[in-house]
Formats: structure tokens, sequence, C-alpha cells
DNA sequence: TTGGAAAGTCAACATCGCTGACATAAAATC
DNA sequence: GATTTTATGTCAGCGATGTTGACTTTCCAA
């Protein structure tokens, strides 16, 4: 694997990218591709009367159908009361379906209208675009880095939630 | 540059990469990553009386000391009324200084004091402990290849901060 | 000297987090 | 069958952080 006359520096080890200089580079290139990357939806989302959170949601409920608000909950990160804020607005609007869970009727199906599922499309269409770009422009080997090194930033247990959207793994 | 032996499906294009599958699997490893990016410095700023947005001021000074409000306004991409609030505090707390510019006297060069300084090295240390791990776990290929990704992801002037940072390339 | 840029400030507002408290329905358990 | 727990919804209030708009002060530069 190791490219005969790239060697110069590296006696062994070769940890220069685990310097502070290149994590704080790293830390820096994290914070501006994020804000590029909440850009695009952003845009769109200021001509409905949505913010970012119920992209969230419209985002998880359209790639797991049916899930539970307690699963999504988790998968966000924040309150009921700060869910339930952005859901009711969804369901009001006719975007989301809540459906009374069968086998407990305590449970809330979630699932997107065809309208909602409209949204979905036009914010992921833009989001993707971007992505589609970038991927294209670093190629497939940088893209499994990518991959490899968001999935090793996430907590344990987010980790689990990312892992077990649809095609798993690789 | 291609393994013998790798081949498989890929008949030339070989763009399987590049797929709304990927791309949404790119999308939501962005999300969850950046959640456990911020949720360690998050958690130290609670114990102050600070959140996300002094971080952010805090730390692109603590990175070019000296450099205006209207250049970090650009950086942070936000309006001045917003980073002003953040500003003042910080500055009103003794943790940054705000010294009138030398040329232009109506600029301000900011700098962080020693109090500034302690906490920006408490929050980026917890920073880079997750990114050092990260980085240790997925190794220097996915690192090169993370990086690639996220700049290519960037908006162009966003970009060209980020590159005009310390140790500009790679 | 005048125009415009940089910075600071005040007011008002929206989004989206949070906590706390409480209600309801249904499942689970004793 | 009675009690407890769980899932959800809702109300009220608060805090951080973003926004626009309007205005002032300072001061560089034409």
């Amino acid at each position: 694997m190791v490219m005969a006359g790239s060697a110069g520096s590296q006696g062994g080890e070769s940890l220069l990218f685990l310097t502070d200089e290149q994590l704080r580079k790293g830390i820096e290139a994290m914070f501006f591709a994020y804000r590029a990357f909440t850009a695009d939806p952003d845009r769109i989302l200021e001509n409905y009367e949505y913010g970012r959170a119920h992209h969230r949601a419209i985002h998880f409920i359209n790639r797991q159908p049916g899930l539970t608000v307690n699963t999504l909950l988790a998968m966000l990160g924040v309150t009921k009361q700060s869910l339930n804020r952005v859901l009711r607005t969804l369901v009001d609007d006719g975007l989301v379906e809540a459906r009374i869970g069968r086998r407990d009727k305590r449970e809330r199906n979630l699932f997107l209208t065809e309208r909602g599922a409209t949204l979905e499309r036009e914010l992921s269409d833009a989001q993707r675009a971007r992505m589609r770009a970038a991927y294209r422009t670093a190629g497939p080997t940088a893209v499994a880095g990518f991959r490899e090194v968001l999935e090793a930033m996430m907590d344990p247990e987010l980790r689990r939630y990312y892992q077990s959207m649809k095609e798993s793994g690789a």
C-alpha cells in the first residue's frame, strides 16, 4: 500500500495527520462544510413557513416510513415538546400523517403524505446535488474515507441509528 | 492506482458511489457526525454562560489573532447585530480584547486575553480529542478523503476562508 | 467637506432548543 | 381488577441565536 518514493519523513509511525494543526483544520472543515450542507435546504424552506427542524423530521420520516414519535425523538436528539411543535404543524399542513399504531395504540406511526413527499424531494434534490458534486470532485476513494471518519466521530448510540438506515454498510 | 482484483462491477465508469442511496447516507453521516462534533464543547459551555456562537467566535479569534469584526462576520456568516451581542459579552467578561485598529481607527482588531485563551483551550481540547480518536480509527488515507469531500462541499467564498487559515494545504 | 465604510446600539421578532407540569390513553404488571 | 408505566400531546415560560430595520458615532478617503 505504501507508495515508493512518498516515504520521506515517515519513520514507521507517520502520525503527522494527528497533529493539533491537522485536527484544527478538520474542525474548520466540518464547520464550513456543514454551513454549505444546510444552506440549500434552508433557502428552500424560507419559501414555506418551515425551518431546519421540519426538514430533519421530514427526512427521517421519508427514510423510515412508519417510525414512531419516540424513535424519531431519539434520532433527532430533541425533547418531545420541541418535536411536537414541529410535527403538529406538519400534520396540520397535511405533509405528515400520524397513524395510530396497530399493535400498540399509544404509538403514532409517521408517514409522509404526497405533499410531504413532494417537499422532501425538493429539499433532498438540492442537498443531494451539492453532495453529488462534492463526491464527484473528490472521487470514490475520498468518499469512502469521508464516510469512515464521520462514522468514527459519531456517538455510539447515534451510530447505531445511522447504520440501521437502509443500505446499511458500504 | 487501480488494485488488481478489486475490479468486479466497475466496467469503466463505476459510479455506484453517486447513487441517491449513497448520497443520502452521506447526508445522514453529516447530520449525525455534526451532532457529535458539537456535543463536547456544548457540554462545557453550559458551565459558563455561553453558547455555540461564543465558541465559534473564540475559535476564529484564536486562529487569526487581530482579525477584524468584519472579517469574523463574513467567516461566521451572521449579521453584525448577532455577532455584536456575543462579542460584547466576551469583551465585558474579559475573554476578548478589541483593540482599535492602528491604520484604520474604525476597525477593531480582536484578540483573546489569557482567560479567553484558557477557555479556548478547554473547548478545543475536547473537540480535538474526539477528532483525534476518529482520525486514528479511520487512518490517514480516510482522513485525506474526509478533508477533500468537505472542501469540495463548501461554498467557494467560504472555501477561501478555510484555505487561508494557517497550514493552508495538506 | 462630503460621502461612505466600520462599528456599535436599540427594538422587535422568529425559530428552535429547553424545563416543568399536567392530561389522556393504553399497555403492562401486580 | 387495580395500579403503574409508557407514549403521546399540550400549555406556559424561558434562553440562545438568528433576523430586519433604524439610528449614531467615528473616521478614512475622494
